[in-house]
DNA sequence: CCTTCAGTTAAGCTGTACTTAACTGAATAT
DNA sequence: ATATTCAGTTAAGTACAGCTTAACTGAAGG
């Protein structure tokens, strides 16, 4: 009954006993005989000097002790298995593991991986549709774009340009809608992905930063940014893009923007990885990218004129 | 480089290792000489195909994959040390850790203490005044006593009599206050640690309950249920007591309660452990003991009114 | 009743993980 | 300059942890 740590063979023993309920199976897990794996649960329950498991007829179950023990294991093992992982991955200099948002994907990733693939073909780009909350080991995941407000502690944390929205539509409907009256009539795309921030980005706030009352609220709504602006690209309707979302189709002229007026947003996209790993080569050779490609439009970006929000 | 996990002893080495960033000082943690533990970092190095130091003059420093795989293998041991106190804490049935908020630790457990030590004198106590979000094998937790709605997976979770509020003071009070013209009028303390909860459990809302209007706020207020109660038995005012808190006070007569209306509350005390340590002996004695005090003031708490809340 | 299955026990072997002891190379003291 | 100390490395030798094989137990099941 040992206050230090237990051998810690005989521990991953036990996890692996106890995440099959079986010491065959654990065993083979291993790459040992049943044997040993009875020896290594047998001096466990030595050390601790009470049973871990009860051993029925043909089957094990765990004991209170074993009940107390198998979950930290069980995490513990995990977590030891990510790092180590993620240990064998900054060897790796040919491939980059990027996880972002649907919309960034879509609409910043996606158009600009050709020119990325050329500029570096000796990395390989892997993209990872993960969760919101990161765990950059376990998910094996090199870099993040994120969108928020504040850095996380523990991470490499880089603001992308500052962010905007401005009111976008095709060419086609710049005629009828060109007016600050007519867009008031004008179907209103709205996008409800960014309805947590504060101060409002939605076309209340535009239009009252305008010096205007708001229309009243109507046309389609999305909840993802990207489905907002797919749909102003098919001439629903005027839809309210974030910069990084729309700078490309405006700079190519697939979307304009009538109004130069656009409306500061409380949030950026963010460069996020693990503190240290900035400095990997294909880690930093896609930040920089990342940086030239936005600086690639900024003479489209600055043409436009921040309206003071709504603080109210 | 193996995709499988190294030798455990070689990442217990690498993880002392980091944690001091020496050496030596590793070697002396894990009683063993420094040249078991280069040689267990070399070894695991070579499992890696990089190295994980850089060996500078008189000191060590982390590598770029030293630094990805530190804070996982620190996570993983601290997590196989807390499940193994935790195991060793099954086999302990002399001693009970508690942990329970201020309010309830000085108005429901303090009070009772005595009675408990004597009905199980081979029991010994021990108080936790741990944080919010509980992890009981991290911290060396048997039980916790919360205030809440909902059980957490996971954990065996028993929630304790209901709860409501009712106004108490001081029997001198009672004279003065009696009338529910009088306690609109008379020194209202405010307790604002259930002010989260919905609907509201708050003097405006048992006034409305009652079919009166709110008075203005006024009178002092307290962070901490129990201070509330304290200013209460201080003869400072009337406070709104949760049934909890109270009911000792009230059935020794040192709070009176000339309202027989009380204001239900959504949300109860909870008797949490971990799934399956509810049967060990002493926890499974504190649990009736608990329920047994409870019953014991059921005729109370019985005698009050429930109002219906105001759900709007 | 014999077979099968899951775990245990015993005996013996192997290689991991230790020790001791001598060495390197730089910083600091003399 | 030269010696000392300090932190880590290397090499040789050793002991025991942890493995295997093989035989055993005891219950379920055809």
């Amino acid at each position: 009954m040992s206050d230090r740590l237990p051998p810690l063979t005989a521990l991953r023993a036990f996890d692996a006993a106890a995440r099959h309920m079986s010491f065959a199976q654990a065993a083979a897990e291993l790459n040992v005989t049943p044997a040993a794996l009875s020896f290594q649960i047998k001096s466990l329950e030595e050390h601790l000097g009470a049973p871990l498991f009860h051993r029925l007829n043909r089957a094990v179950t765990l004991t209170d002790a074993g009940r107390a023990l198998s979950p930290d294991t069980q995490a513990a093992f995990e977590r030891l298995s990510a790092g180590w992982r993620a240990a064998l991955r900054t060897q790796d200099h040919q491939t980059l593991t990027v996880t972002a948002g649907p919309a960034f994907t879509a609409k910043w990733l996606a158009p600009r991986l050709f020119d990325f693939a050329q500029a570096h073909p000796e990395i390989e780009l892997r993209f990872s549709a993960s969760l919101r909350i990161m765990d950059f080991n376990r998910d094996n995941i090199d870099v993040a774009i994120r969108f928020g407000t504040g850095p996380d502690k523990g991470l490499y944390s880089l603001p992308l340009a500052e962010e905007w929205v401005v009111p976008v539509m095709v060419p086609e409907l710049a005629a009828t809608y060109g007016g600050l009256q007519a867009l008031a009539q004008a179907p209103l795309i709205h996008d409800q992905s960014i309805d947590f921030l504060k101060p409002d980005v939605n076309w209340g706030a535009w239009f009252t930063a305008m010096g205007m009352d708001a229309p009243p609220r109507s046309g389609p709504s999305f909840s993802q940014a990207d489905h907002a602006i797919d749909a102003a690209l098919a001439g629903v309707g005027v839809a309210l893009g974030r910069r990084a979302l729309v700078i490309k189709d405006l700079a190519e002229g697939r979307l304009v923007a009538p109004f130069p007026h656009a409306l500061p947003v409380n949030g950026r996209f963010r460069f996020i990885c693990p503190e240290g790993m900035q400095d990997r080569p294909q880690i930093d050779a896609f930040k920089n990218w990342i940086l030239q490609e936005i600086d690639k439009l900024s003479d489209t970006a600055n043409s436009f004129e921040m309206l003071e929000p709504d603080v109210t």
